[in-house]
DNA sequence: GTCTATACTAGGATAGAC
DNA sequence: GTCTATCCTAGTATAGAC
C-alpha cells in the first residue's frame, strides 16, 4: 500500500478513461439494436468508435464482453427508468408506463433484441453477475405489479404472471414497431400507442 | 426439339432427385427454426441430411437460396392451410384459427423465424418471385379477413389493418412461446391458448 | 493505451476426379 | 450428381513497437 493518500476523486485521466468507455458502451447499443450480436463486427465497432480494434480490446476482453456491457446499460437505464416513476400510480399504469418507456427507446433505435436462444451472449450473460442481477432487480419489479394489477382485476387474473412477464419483454423488442415504421405511415407516437394497445387491449373490439 | 415425346411422368430419377431436395429443404427449416439464418451453416445442413456440402450447391446455388427455398415452402404451407378453412366460418374465427396454428408450427419447431432488417436473407426472398407470391397473396386472404372482421365489429376498427397484418405476422414468430415452453410449466396446448388470448384479448382483464 | 500488422479460424463456395 | 480436397474472404483476437 501506498503512504500517499488516494486523490478522493478520480484523476483526469480517469474520467477520460471512463468516458471513452462510455463512447463505446453507447456506440455498441446502437449497433445491436440495428443489427444484432451476430451481424455486429468488432471492425465496425473500432470505425464507429473511431479507435483501433487492439485498443477495442484493451478495455474488453472479447466481443461478448462487449456486448454485455451495452445490455447491462440498457437494464441500468430501465431500474434507473423504474426508480423515477412515481409510486403511488396503479399498477396497471405503472406495466403501461414502462412499456410506452421500452417502445420509445424501441424506436429511438437503442434497443437491443433479445439475445436469440443459442447465442453466444447468452451464454456469456447468464455468466455475467452484473447483469443477472439487474435482470431479476427488473423482473422482481414489473412481477409485483403484474400481481397486484391482477388482483384489483386490472389485468387478466387467469393469465399466469411470468406469461405476463415475458409478454411484456417481447413486447419491448416487437419487431411490429420496425414494420410500421418502415411503411412511414405514422407518427412514432402513434406507433406507440398501437402497439401499447394491441398489448393491453388486444385485437378483439371491446 | 426431340422427335421422341417426353414421359407424361416423371422418371424414376427425377422424382429421387425431388425427394432428396425435399429432405434439404426440410432439414433446412428446422435449421432456421432452431437457430435462425446467421447461426446456421451449411456444413451443418449437409451433415444433417448425410451429403457432401458440395453436393448442397449442385441443387442450390448459394446458402440464401436454400433458406429462400425453405420460406417458399413455409409459405406455401400456410396457403395450403388457408384453403383447407371452412369457408362459412366468422372473419375472426378464420384468424384465430390461422394464428392458433402458426403457433402449434413454432411449437413444434417449424417455423423460421422473421429475416431480421438487414439480413443478407431479406434481399434474397425481396427478390425471389416464388417467395413474394404467396407472401402477398397469404397476405391478401388476411388482410380480406381483417377488414370483414372490423366492419362487423368483432376486430378493433380504430387499429390500421395494416398493424393488426403486422401483429399477427410476429404473433407467429413470438418469441414468447420458447421462453413459456423453456419454463416447462405449460403444456403446448396451454401455451398456445395463452398467447392467442394476450394477442386478441390483451393483457388487461375485460 | 494507442497504433499497424498479422495470426488464426470458421464458414461460404468451387475444382476436378469419378 | 456425388465425393474429397481446396480456395478465399470475413472476422475474432493478439503481437509488438511507440
Amino acid at each position: 500500500m501506498s503512504v500517499i493518500a488516494p486523490p478522493a476523486k478520480p484523476s483526469f485521466k480517469a474520467q477520460m478513461l471512463q468516458a471513452r468507455e462510455e463512447a463505446i458502451v453507447q456506440t455498441v447499443n446502437r449497433l445491436l439494436a440495428e443489427k444484432g450480436f451476430d451481424a455486429m463486427t468488432v471492425d465496425e465497432v473500432a470505425a464507429a468508435v473511431g479507435i483501433a480494434k487492439a485498443s477495442l480490446y484493451k478495455h474488453f476482453p472479447s466481443k461478448e464482453d462487449l456486448a454485455a456491457a451495452a445490455m447491462v446499460r440498457i437494464m441500468q437505464r430501465t431500474q434507473d427508468m423504474l426508480a423515477a416513476l412515481p409510486a403511488d400510480a396503479r399498477p396497471i399504469d405503472q406495466l403501461r408506463a414502462v412499456v410506452r418507456w421500452a417502445l420509445q427507446v424501441q424506436l429511438a433505435g437503442e434497443m437491443p433484441s433479445l439475445p436469440s436462444q443459442n447465442s453466444s451472449l447468452r451464454a456469456a450473460l447468464m455468466a455475467n453477475r452484473g447483469y443477472l442481477d439487474r435482470l431479476i432487480a427488473v423482473s422482481d419489479r414489473l412481477g409485483g405489479w403484474i400481481q397486484a394489477a391482477q388482483a384489483e382485476g386490472a389485468i387478466n387474473p387467469a393469465l399466469p404472471p411470468i406469461a405476463v412477464l415475458y409478454t411484456l419483454y417481447a413486447r419491448a423488442c416487437d419487431p411490429v414497431l420496425e414494420f410500421l415504421k418502415a411503411g412511414g405511415q405514422h407518427s412514432d407516437e402513434r406507433i406507440v400507442e398501437l402497439v401499447l394497445s394491441t398489448c393491453f387491449d388486444g385485437l378483439a373490439a371491446r
